[in-house]
DNA sequence: AGCACGCCGACT
DNA sequence: GTCGGCGTGCTC
């Protein structure tokens, strides 16, 4: 009798075994639907065997083996595997996590979606000049596409699942055809867009790239904001996919997806192309990771989650962005897509390409110790320079709504020259507080420690951590006050201070309340290139990758409060942050200038950033890291609990420190110590943190470790455990 | 996680 | 005398 070990959706670090007799279908990697307690689950089958441990009157058989994708790959589950061990995390949590959210349930009549390719017929060619698809336009695009074909017989595989569903309605009238894809194939019918020609920095970089195509190596590029990195991805990626390889990018956030995609569609037209974020609609995300996993997607671009893609022919990964914090996940599986991506290469043997003008320093410190190979840009691709930067000190300077005059000369300046300025305040909401001048209260969330912001134009107190918005307050809970006054800035005060100071001046405030709408933030994109925007304000969704051609001033408010963090790791990330949003500036003819308007004008910080001396910031950060002993030089883990009072959780974390002291061996464990946001969600949080010089160490320790604590009782209170955590 | 089983307080 | 609280244990 054959045995299957399938991985289920539950918080449990094991495997259920069925019995199967379609033994042929339910091979490794297969999704089955199977028995689990009182209902049925969808699983994937991690092994197979002969016997079990579990008692024979158990066993149940397998329902049936769902058959509409094709197994998971075992390089992917042995990834799957991995991460399961490596972050400590169950193994069927992991698992089904990692598939699109459209199987992990049993799809009723999802049919098998097999790689196709389209090219146009008689019928289509004569309808293609009539007006026929004058209101269909994803239809007309997708015939116009065929159009290009250099003859009749050649097909194309759709780019897009909008673009598969405009194909098959172009089937459905007579005008398209289908016709089996054949993966391997390079389609070379769509004119690609030429290479334009590249600087000896970026030239020298490909070529370092491409030297062992097949071998692993994980490659730092190292290249000062419009240095031209994406066309050195490019470039590396030409090689890869004329050989018949897929190629897998990962960037930080999906707002960056619509521009880049446009570059490599541009680029790699003949190559199927797909993204995979959370905007994507559950049927394109699942039918665009179909495409990756039959090889009919060449190119996978995609935030983090892209990184379990199961990807057959994988030849180069490329990680945009890699100082990212986003590409860490922060609940559930807490892994590293950066990380996760170094351990994939490794495991193909392939190139795997870090890009990034601020690295992080995990992975500077590897390129200094030797580990990672690297290659600089050290000049702009186009001949510009980068921006001056000027530090604004408010001390003892009388502001106008949380401006400096110098800030206000520097745009009005802009003004008169019909250029683009953008204020970049981190902050959004129109205050960040509301007070009572008489005694001080300030409205804060009853479910979170954290204040109440205010927001404007409709006026309402929102909480920013759990979204929780209430009424404003009409007098002061504590004293009866009627006169409450917002105080700080966010981006929608400053947004009204600068209509007030320049009534003239069209003025757009980009934050995630005015992206929420789909394609707001396209749209927006839009009118800032056709220069119908002189003034920007924006928080850090306008920090990144962004190439804003008529933009030659950035101002900065606010940074100061990630000076005095007590995160070691606020120093490194305010450094990237300013670093970044300072490199919107003059990218292109015009001269760009930096304020940074502070009440600290000697920081260091801010002095090395005005240097744009990365090397030597790192430098110091790195030597202040190694002197107090934290990461790189030191591995880490948090063991985070939360309950509904404070005490279980902390009373539970005292009791693991305790439970650990027996065989805490070459490692550290700290004591317990309230969260930094305490209260979130209503549940109260703490942690505590373990550390060790050796990461092998730290993981003997954790094993036995969560051994250890799924054993005992702990009555209230959650916990998991973050390994190589980034906040602590 | 979801669900059942099981043992102690307030209710028709 | 029952309804239901959530503590405990199990799911192949």
């Amino acid at each position: 009798m054959s045995i299957v070990r399938v991985a289920l959706d539950v918080p449990v670090p094991t495997l259920f075994d069925y019995h199967c007799e379609d033994a042929g279908g339910a091979q490794i990697g297969a999704r089955v639907l199977v028995p689990f307690g009182r209902k049925q689950a969808v699983g994937v089958v991690l092994e197979v065997s002969t016997h079990s441990t579990v008692d024979r009157t158990k066993l149940r058989p397998v329902t049936r083996v769902l058959e509409d994708i094709e197994p998971l790959p075992d390089d992917l589950i042995a990834l799957l595997r991995f991460c399961s061990e490596y972050y400590h995390h169950p193994i069927g949590e992991v698992v089904i996590g990692a598939l699109p959210t459209r199987y992990r349930r049993a799809g009723a009549a999802s049919s098998r979606r097999r790689p196709r390719s389209f090219a146009i017929t008689p019928a289509g060619r004569a309808a293609s000049s009539s007006s026929a698809l004058a209101r269909r336009p994803a239809q007309r695009r997708a015939l116009a596409r065929l159009l290009q074909q250099p003859d009749d017989a050649a097909s194309v595989p759709p780019n897009t699942a909008a673009e598969q569903r405009a194909l098959k309605q172009l089937v459905v009238h007579g005008w398209a055809k289908e016709t089996a894809t054949e993966v391997a194939r390079t389609d070379t019918s769509t004119p690609p867009e030429p290479a334009p020609p590249l600087t000896a920095e970026q030239l020298a970089a490909v070529r370092a790239f491409c030297t062992q195509p097949k071998k692993f190596r994980a490659w730092l590029l190292h290249g000062i904001t419009g240095s031209g990195k994406t066309e050195v991805y490019l470039h590396v990626m030409a090689p890869v996919l004329a050989a018949g390889g897929q190629v897998l990018m990962l960037i930080p956030e999906i707002g960056l997806t619509p521009q880049l995609e446009a570059r490599v569609r541009a680029r790699f037209g003949g190559h199927s192309v797909v993204t995979l974020h959370s905007a994507l609609a559950e049927g394109e995300r699942a039918a665009n990771w179909a495409m990756a996993q039959s090889g009919a997607a060449r190119i996978v671009l995609g935030t983090r989650s892209a990184i379990f893609t199961p990807l057959p022919r994988l030849a180069l990964v490329v990680v945009d962005e890699e100082h990212d914090p986003s590409f860490k996940q922060i609940e559930g599986m807490r892994y590293s897509a950066r990380d996760l991506a170094i351990w994939r290469a490794r495991q193909y043997d392939i190139p795997v390409i870090l890009g990034s003008a601020t690295p992080s320093l995990e992975t500077y410190h590897g390129v200094l110790k030797g580990r990672y190979g690297s290659a600089r840009l050290t000049a702009r691709a186009n001949g510009s320079l980068l921006p001056r930067i000027r530090i604004v000190s408010t001390v003892g300077v009388k502001l106008m709504e949380g401006l400096a005059p110098q800030v206000l000369a520097a745009i009005e300046q802009r003004r008169q020259r019909s250029e683009q300025a953008l204020v970049f305040i981190n902050r959004r909401g129109y205050a960040p507080v509301l007070v009572c001048p008489a005694c001080g209260w300030a409205p804060g969330c009853h479910r979170c420690s954290a204040r109440m912001v205010l927001h404007k134009p409709r006026p309402a107190l929102s909480c920013h951590h759990c979204g929780h918005d209430e009424p404003v307050p009409v007098a002061c809970a504590d004293c009866g006050n009627v006169d409450l006054r917002p105080l700080g800035y966010g981006t929608q005060r400053i947004e009204a201070a600068l209509n007030a100071a320049f009534p003239t001046a069209r003025v757009l405030r980009i934050d995630r309340d005015t992206t929420r709408k789909r394609g707001a933030w396209t749209d927006m994109r839009l009118s800032i290139d056709r220069r119908d925007v002189d003034l920007l304000i924006g928080t850090q969704l306008l920090a990144k990758g962004h190439d804003f051609p008529g933009l030659s001033l950035v101002c900065v408010l606010n940074a100061d409060r990630s000076l005095y963090s007590t995160d070691f790791r606020a120093a490194e990330q305010l450094f990237a942050q300013l670093m970044q949003v300072a490199g919107r500036a003059g990218r292109r003819e015009l001269p760009g200038e930096v304020l940074i308007q502070t009440a600290f004008p000697q920081h260091p910080l801010y002095r090395a950033v005005q240097t744009h001396d990365y090397d030597a910031y790192a430098a110091t950060l790195l030597a202040e890291r190694e002197q107090a002993g934290f990461p790189p030089f030191m591995f880490q883990a948090v063991l985070r609990a939360e309950a509904l009072r404070i005490e279980d959780a902390m009373a539970f974390l005292r009791t693991a420190a305790l439970a650990s002291a027996s065989f805490a061996e070459l490692v550290t464990v700290f004591d317990p110590t309230p969260a930094s946001m305490q209260r979130l969600k209503g549940r109260e949080r703490a942690q505590l943190l373990v550390q060790s010089a050796s990461r092998a160490a730290l993981h003997r320790f954790l094993d036995r470790w969560t051994l250890v604590l799924r054993d005992g009782k702990h009555a209230r209170v959650r916990w998991d455990i973050d390994v190589d955590p980034l906040g602590i």
